[in-house]
RNA sequence: GGCCCCAUCGUCUAGCCUGGUCCAGGACGCCAGGUUCUCAUCCUGGAAACCGGGGUUCGAAUCCCCGUGGGGUCACCA
C-alpha cells in the first residue's frame, strides 16, 4: 500500500424526503469504500433547491442513516434522540456468518467537522460559491445570461423542430461589457459556464472510459436567479474543497459527469475517481418512486363515494382533498393519511423509503446486506461451496471494492429481502430479539406492548422463529390478544379435532384438564413435559392431545408450540377456554 | 428523437478482464418428497438462463462487429 492521499467519499442527498433504497445503497457503498481504505466518509446536504428542501427531511435522512448504521465521519452532527447508544443498532452477524470485528466508533453522536471543511449544508455556503463565481466571471469562464423562460422555451422548440438537441451556447455577438454592466447593476439573471469547445473523456471505475463530444455539452447554469448555485456548480466546488477523492453515485448522473469534469478543469480542480453504479427498479421494471405508495392506494380505492367516505374517516382529509388527489395522479398524500387508508382497506403499502422498511419491521443490517448485493457481489464462496451473500457491515467494510460493482440495473426483489430478514431474525440471540422487538413496538405498535404486558418475553420466544418481519409479530400470537371468552372457533377444526376421533378430542381434553390445573409451574417447558407424559402414559400420539388443545385455546389448528401457546394464554385463561370448548360438544 | 450505458435461470448474481476445467455454479422464488404436536423452521431432490446474427479462433457465455431489446439523460431539480 502506497502512502497515497487518504480516501474521502461523500454521500450528498438533497433533503426532499426520507431516504429511499437507491440512496441507501449509494451511502452504504461510499461508507464501505472509505472504511475499506481507512479513509473518511462525509455526509453533505444538498439543499440548493429552496422550494423542495426542508429541514425536516434533512433530519429524517440523518436519522435513517444512523438507524442503518451508516455512520458518517464528517457532516451534520446527529445525536440519538434518547440516551446514548439506543439509536445505534449493534450489527450482529447475519445467519450462519461469523462475526467480523471492526473498529467502529461507538460514541453516541455522529458527524462533526474535524478538518474544518464545513458547513455541510450547501445553503450555508453561498459565500464560498460566490467567491469562485466572481473569479470565473472575471476570467470570462462564466458569464451572466438574461434570457427569459419564454426565450429559452422558444429556442428549445426551434431545436426540436430541426430534430437537434438543444444546447445553449453563448451567442457570437454577446456583448460582455454590456452584460457585466447589467449584472453589476443587480439585474436578475443566471450565470452560465462557458463550456470549452472540446470533447471530454470521463474515466469511470465501473464503466470504463466514456467520450462525450462537445456538440452535446452546453453552457449550463452555475448560479440560479435566486442566487443559489446549481447542483453542478455546488457539487464541483464542494468536492474539491472537502477533498473528495472518490465519487460513487447512481448511473443517472453519468451524463452530468462531463460537465463536472469540464468545470473542474476550468477551475484548476482535481478530478476525483468516478464510479457510477447501476440503478434499482421495482420488480415490475418500473422506476422506484415515492409515488408508488399513492399509486397502490389509488388502485385499491373503491369507486363508490360512500365507501370512499368511510375510508377517509380515519384521516383528517376533507372530501375536496380526496377529490383533487384522486384527479391528479402526480399528487401525493401525507404518509400518515396513506397508512390509515391502507389500514382501512386492509392493504399493505409498498416499502420505498427507509422509514417504510423500518415500520414494516426489517432489521437495518438485513436491509444493508440485501442492498449491498444489488449491484455488488463479494465473489467469495462459503465453506460449503455456495456463494457468500449473507454478511454484515464489518464484512462489507473489509471487502468492498469498486471493481466488483456490476454494470446492469437490478430489480428489487422483496421475496429475497424477506428471506434474508427472516434468517437474520431467527439468528438473533433471543434476548437481543426481545429487546429489538420491544424497541420496534415502542415506536410503531405501543398498543401491542400494553396488550402483552409481562407476557412480552414469552411472546418474543414464540414469535421469533415464525415471522419474517417485526410487523408480522401480531399474527402468530393473535389468540393471546383476545379476551378468554372471545375465541372464534374454526368450525372445521372443531369438527375434526374435538368432535371426531377415538377417543374424541373433547374426551382427551377432559382427561387432561386436571393435569393442567395441578401443574406447579405454568411454563412452556412444564406444559410440554406434562403433555408428553400424559400421551406416553396413554400411548397417544402427541397430535391427539396437541391439536384438540390448540383448537380449544386458539380456535384454530395453527399456533406456536403447545407449551408456548398455553403459557401465553395463562393457566386461568387456558382452563376457561378449554371449559368453553367442552361445551361445543 | 440526439447522446450515453447495459444485456447469463422468473429475480439477484458467479463465471467474462487473463478464451478450453461450463452439456454454465449459487441464492431467492417455484415444484416434489421427508422430519416435527400444527405453523414456521430444517433436510433431500427437481424444473429453470449464456438476447439474435455474423466474424476471430482448433475451440467463445467469455474477444470484435452489426442488429434487437432494456435503461438513463436531455431544467434557473438534484
Amino acid at each position: 500500500m502506497t502512502a497515497a492521499a487518504p480516501v474521502i467519499t461523500r454521500f450528498a442527498p438533497s433533503p426532499t424526503g426520507h431516504l429511499h433504497v437507491g440512496g441507501v445503497r449509494t451511502a452504504l457503498f461510499c461508507w464501505a469504500y472509505a472504511r475499506r481504505h481507512g479513509g473518511r466518509f462525509i455526509l453533505r446536504i444538498e439543499d440548493t433547491d429552496q422550494k423542495r428542501s426542508s429541514e425536516d427531511a434533512a433530519l429524517g435522512i440523518l436519522e435513517d442513516l444512523a438507524w442503518l448504521g451508516i455512520h458518517w465521519d464528517e457532516g451534520p452532527t446527529w445525536v440519538p434522540p434518547h440516551s446514548a447508544a439506543v439509536g445505534l443498532p449493534p450489527h450482529s452477524a447475519a445467519a450462519g456468518v461469523p462475526r467480523h470485528s471492526v473498529a467502529e466508533l461507538d460514541s453516541s453522536s455522529v458527524g462533526g467537522d474535524p478538518r474544518s471543511v464545513g458547513p455541510f449544508f450547501q445553503a450555508r455556503r453561498l459565500d464560498v460559491y460566490n467567491r469562485y463565481l466572481d473569479r470565473m466571471i472575471e476570467a470570462d469562464l462564466a458569464y451572466p445570461a438574461f434570457d427569459t423562460a419564454e426565450e429559452l422555451d422558444a429556442l428549445r422548440r426551434e431545436a426540436a423542430a430541426r430534430k437537434e438537441t438543444f444546447r445553449y451556447r453563448r451567442r457570437p455577438g454577446y456583448d460582455r461589457d454590456a452584460a457585466l454592466r447589467r449584472f453589476r447593476a443587480g439585474e436578475p439573471c443566471v450565470v452560465r459556464f462557458r463550456m470549452p469547445d472540446e470533447p471530454v473523456r470521463v474515466t469511470d471505475a465501473v464503466l470504463g472510459e466514456i467520450d462525450f463530444t462537445e456538440e452535446h455539452l452546453d453552457d449550463f447554469v452555475l448560479r440560479k436567479a435566486d442566487g443559489f448555485p446549481t447542483y453542478h456548480f455546488a457539487v464541483v466546488v464542494d468536492d474539491e474543497l472537502m477533498g473528495v477523492t472518490h465519487v460513487l453515485r447512481g448511473q443517472e448522473h453519468l451524463n452530468n459527469t462531463p460537465r463536472h469534469v469540464a468545470l473542474q478543469r476550468a477551475l484548476g480542480f482535481r478530478t476525483p475517481v468516478y464510479a457510477h453504479m447501476p440503478l434499482i427498479f421495482n420488480a415490475d421494471g418500473s422506476k422506484m418512486s415515492k409515488r408508488d405508495k399513492d399509486k397502490a392506494v389509488r388502485r385499491a380505492m373503491p369507486a363508490a363515494a360512500d365507501t370512499q367516505a368511510s375510508v377517509m374517516a380515519a384521516t383528517s382529509l376533507s372530501p375536496s382533498d380526496l377529490a383533487t388527489w384522486l384527479a391528479d395522479k402526480t399528487r401525493q398524500l401525507p404518509t400518515d393519511a396513506l397508512l390509515s387508508i391502507a389500514r382501512a382497506l386492509d392493504l399493505s403499502l409498498p416499502e420505498i423509503d427507509v422509514e417504510d422498511f423500518r415500520r414494516s419491521g426489517y432489521l437495518p443490517e438485513t436491509l444493508c446486506n440485501y442492498l449491498a448485493l444489488l449491484g455488488w457481489n463479494p465473489g467469495l464462496k462459503n465453506a460449503d461451496g455456495t456463494d457468500l451473500e449473507r454478511f454484515d457491515m464489518a464484512f462489507l467494510a473489509e471487502h468492498f471494492s469498486l471493481d466488483r460493482i456490476g454494470k446492469s440495473n437490478a430489480k428489487f426483489d422483496r421475496d429475497k429481502l424477506l428471506a434474508f430478514n427472516q434468517a437474520a431474525i431467527a439468528a438473533l440471540d433471543p434476548d437481543d430479539f426481545e429487546r429489538r422487538w420491544r424497541e420496534w413496538c415502542d415506536r410503531y405498535d405501543p398498543e401491542l406492548l400494553a396488550l402483552l404486558g409481562d407476557r412480552f418475553a414469552l411472546a418474543a420466544r414464540a414469535v421469533q422463529p415464525r415471522i419474517r418481519t417485526l410487523g408480522q409479530c401480531r399474527e402468530p400470537i393473535a389468540f393471546a390478544l383476545w379476551p378468554d371468552d372471545g375465541v372464534t372457533f374454526d368450525e372445521k377444526a372443531v369438527e375434526k379435532h374435538l368432535r371426531k376421533g377415538d377417543p374424541t378430542g373433547l374426551a382427551v381434553l377432559r382427561d387432561f384438564l386436571p393435569t393442567l390445573e395441578s401443574l406447579a409451574d405454568f411454563t412452556p417447558d412444564a406444559i410440554d413435559g406434562a403433555a408428553k407424559a400424559f400421551c406416553e402414559s396413554r400411548s397417544l400420539g402427541m397430535g391427539k392431545l396437541a391439536q384438540p388443545l390448540r383448537v380449544a385455546v386458539t380456535g384454530s389448528t395453527v399456533s406456536p408450540g403447545l407449551g408456548e401457546t398455553l403459557a401465553l394464554v395463562g393457566r386461568e385463561g387456558t382452563l376457561r377456554r378449554i371449559i368453553a370448548a367442552l361445551r361445543l360438544a
